[in-house]
RNA sequence: GGAGAGGUGGGUGAGUGGCUGAAACCGCAUGUUUGCUAAACAUGUGUACGGGGAACCGUACCGGGGGUUCGAAUCCCCCUCUCUCCGCCA
């Protein structure tokens, strides 16, 4: 969420770059304004009646020492008043305090200054293609086909055990599958990450945190009676880390990888979106995590867009990098990048990674924060991006290295799978 | 799942109703001394909100929530987490 002074010192501005999201905030900030002048001054009158309990407590406590009993009571009478009344202050506070912070959370992250306005999708802009779409003639199959042709992964028998979405990956599709996070986790931590292996269950503050909660509830499966969330992502109990934490500036930047299984419920998807691995209700990412100094998150982004590249370079995918439209840039980003593979088999894009700079709005959630130079604390920025998404890498690279002799595996991985082709 | 014990500041740990935002020790920061390091000594060392130009002042916070009381870290209730024993178990 924003920073409450921001929205107030700089409402017009607010307003403007909200737009950019198509978003109206021109009615929610002044009640935010608003709101917030009630509250300051409601704890102003409480404190002030606080002040003055305790002072007459004590004065209380003084009287008794000496045995002036009389007049204690007598004070007693002024002190109950005082109670009462701060009862019904701090509950029009904390009441005053929940509307001004829903009032807060339903804004968007501000956009960054590059983000173009645009309504959705198809107005992101593609701002580079590289490597080579193979012409692979007209026999070519899509995944879902090769993956049945030489039994790596079973869609029907997901369905059999748990539903749709819920694929079953078998001798060398599993090992293909297992080779890909190794490769990963071995490429980020070679670049300076440290690996965790988090939780695949997030509590209800976890949730929250990172900002699936309120919003995003029906997104994520919930097991009721712990009242426990699946993740949708690693980067839910990765950057939960830190939430509530008060990092040292020495401390960044702080650089976390993680593998983890994935899901989403994915109401409401349906058609050639969902068709084989395009779209999984769960699956394995591979997730980088950064939390670092404010000064120095843009150029972090473009060290995690560089990683990511790296891996698609080493695979030997052809890509493109997207930036996205206000449109479709997420709630929480300020900016984010995009990277989708050629699916050769079905003749489209993919998208397998989105790489982006939070700045402080998880951080505000988070309680993240850090001292800076002059021991003042303040929040820290948090950025994250896939390096990868396993399902659609897995039917990009099985696609397009098929041959009519089996499947070709990428070099990099051969020493992951032990073997160079699938036949 | 059953029984018991316990959650206090960065750490250890005192504190059973007022003088406790919290002893002491450790750690950390700064300063003094010392040729350097170390040691010793001195001072300082939580977070949030509000007020003030600032020094500073007020309020809240001793796992979380509620209650008793003029006054709660301290008493009562609920929840939660950790530890020990038993049960079950990869």
């Amino acid at each position: 969420m924003l920073q409450t002074n921001y929205i107030i010192e700089n409402q017009a501005e607010v307003i403007e770059k909200l737009k950019i999201k198509n978003f109206d905030a021109s009615a929610i900030i002044p009640q935010i304004e608003e709101k917030n002048n009630l509250r300051k001054k409601l704890q102003g009158e409480l404190d002030a009646n606080l002040a003055e309990a305790n002072q007459i407590a004590k004065s209380i406590g003084l009287l008794f020492k000496e045995g002036k009993i009389e007049e204690a009571n007598e004070k007693k009478a002024r002190s109950g008043e005082l109670k009462s009344l701060s009862k019904s202050l701090a509950e029009q506070k904390a009441n005053t305090e929940t509307e001004l912070q829903e009032l807060i959370i339903s804004l968007p992250n501000i956009p960054h200054p590059t983000v173009k306005p645009g309504k959705g999708e198809e107005e992101n802009e593609i701002l580079s293609e590289h490597g080579t779409i193979p012409d692979l003639g007209p026999n070519k199959l899509p995944h879902w086909e090769l993956t049945k042709k030489y039994d790596l992964i079973d869609f029907e028998l997901g369905v059999k055990i748990t539903g749709a979405g819920f694929p079953v990956y078998k001798g060398k599709g599993a090992k293909l599958q297992r080779a890909l996070i190794s490769f990963f986790l071995d490429q980020a931590v070679d670049s300076g990450y440290l690996e965790v292996l988090p939780p695949l269950m997030v509590n209800e503050d976890s949730a929250y945190g990172t900002g699936q909660l309120p919003d995003k509830e029906g997104q994520m499966y919930h097991m009721q009676a712990d009242n426990l969330y699946m993740i949708p992502t690693a980067e839910v109990p990765v950057t939960n880390i830190y939430r509530n934490v008060i990092l040292k500036a020495a401390d960044f930047p702080v650089k976390n990888v993680a593998y983890s299984a994935c899901f989403r419920r994915e109401a409401g998807s349906y058609g050639k979106e969902v068709r084989g691995l395009n779209r999984l209700h769960q699956f394995d990412k591979v997730e980088i995590v950064q939390v670092q100094h404010p000064d120095k998150s843009y150029e972090t982004l473009e060290e995690m867009k560089a990683h990511v590249i790296g891996l698609l370079e080493k695979l030997g995918l052809p890509y493109r990098e997207l930036r996205l439209c206000g449109g479709d840039v997420s709630f929480t980003s300020a900016l984010t990048f995009d990277y989708e593979v050629y699916s050769t088999g079905q003749d489209r894009w993919l998208e397998v990674s989105s790489v982006s700079n939070f700045e402080s709005f998880q951080a505000n959630r988070l309680k993240l924060r850090f001292k800076d130079e002059n021991g003042k604390s303040q929040f820290a920025h948090t950025l994250n991006g896939s390096a990868l998404a396993l399902p659609r890498i897995m039917a990009a690279l099985i696609e397009n290295n098929q041959t009519e002799n089996g499947i070709k595996v990428p070099e990099v991985l051969q020493r992951y799978t032990g073997f160079d082709i699938i036949n």
